[in-house]
DNA sequence: GACTCCATACCAACTGGTTGGTTTGTTATA
DNA sequence: TATAACAAACCAACCAGTTGGTATGGAGTC
């Protein structure tokens, strides 16, 4: 490809010994972030890991196995973070949902291939060649979805429900509007669609549940 | 001199003289909606559209330039399309959105790899590696949303503007709804998460207007 | 606490098949 | 008959995965 970035493939230090699963997974996200599934190649991930093929094949009987691996360990990535993110000191629901909204939209501030979302990125492209992944990603995505789901149940419980939405539609819609994001980010190579989708997003909670927008 | 019959091997018959490449623009559009870009080879658009290799750098320099020219090749195609969906008759434009919403709905229930983006799925895989393809890609995205930003102008014409919105604005977030619904069903193998954020759009735009929700 | 035993973790060279792209030749049409 | 539109054989680089090893550290024995 002509203008291709030039990929820093320049030798990690190799992991201590027993990280090199971890600094395996870790790579397959970074690289696939940027480059797509199918672009990255297993000696790419080894090298960007610090580690040989030998390595890579004992931890993992192939490269898919490797994609379905990392799309679990995205979660056990990113979902603490956002857990971090939302301030679970507010005690009213809906605050602690705008507030994830807003700590969202700080994060969409950093380049594309880290603000963007791992699991989406790789569904997008494997949905229809790998069922294994497929099933992981949608299994990511759900549990990253799930925390929201209770805040909006909560804020349905104290506020009432708006007529015709579920907590559960709520929060899928959330992630859906993020996705979205991050595509139309991409295209325009600039994180302002993004970050006015999530504008919008909370402009429609807030007239879901009777709120002046914040 | 008596000449063989060259017995055809190809998946496809190949097109007449004349429509290869044309041919190689379908083809483009069908396997990277499946299988993604990387993943889709030179080989497999060839046969795919019935040509051989010859023919394909005949029309085209590289595989990278085919990726740009089919994603203007996918605005012609899907463009029109879109826009003979959307009753143009209706002469309340909100009614036309609604209209076009309804009938994106509609497309979203056929099987995923024709019912999603070739573009957004495209972009989401190389916007780092190809600017070519990404500039492409964006261009195209912007050319769908723009008649839709007409409609929205006009709704705001004759409805009055919401708060904090523009018609561009609505325009793109609309698109941004789509991109993530595409996203969402392919992780779910499912169209309904698409279709539900069709519906939470509809409601979204219909609170900003102050209409009930159709 | 030195000593064997052994599973796990890792390494590096190699392989058969595939890749994007090239070369050279053929056919239709203006 | 000049030129655009193809076809088919070919190539070097690259791909996922394999092979046959070596290093490490912990458990068991004396």
């Amino acid at each position: 490809m002509t203008n291709a970035t030039p990929v820093s493939h320049q030798l990690t230090p190799s992991p201590p010994r027993g990280q090199a699963r971890r600094a395996l997974l870790d790579a397959a996200i970074k690289l696939v972030r940027r480059q797509g599934w199918a672009a990255t190649t297993v000696d790419e991930l080894c090298s960007s890991a610090g580690v040989t093929k030998g390595a890579f094949f004992h931890h993992f009987p192939s490269k898919e196995a490797l994609g379905v691996a990392a799309a679990k360990h995205w979660v056990e990535v990113i979902g603490p973070f956002f857990a971090e993110g939302g301030d679970t000191r507010l005690s009213d629901p809906l605050d602690r949902i705008f507030a994830y909204l807003d700590f969202r939209a700080e994060i969409a501030k950093a380049p594309l291939d880290v603000a963007t979302c791992f699991a989406g990125t790789l569904v997008q492209e494997v949905f229809a060649s790998s069922a294994p992944i497929r099933d992981a990603c949608g299994a990511t995505i759900r549990a990253l979805v799930e925390p929201l789901t209770e805040d909006f149940r909560a804020a349905i419980e104290s506020h009432g429900a708006p007529a015709g939405v579920t907590a559960e539609s709520l929060a899928i819609y959330t992630h859906t509007v993020f996705q979205g994001g991050f595509v139309m980010a991409k295209a325009e190579n600039d994180a302002a669609p993004l970050i006015d989708a999530i504008a919008q997003l909370k402009r429609y909670i807030a007239l879901l549940f009777g709120r002046a927008h914040p």
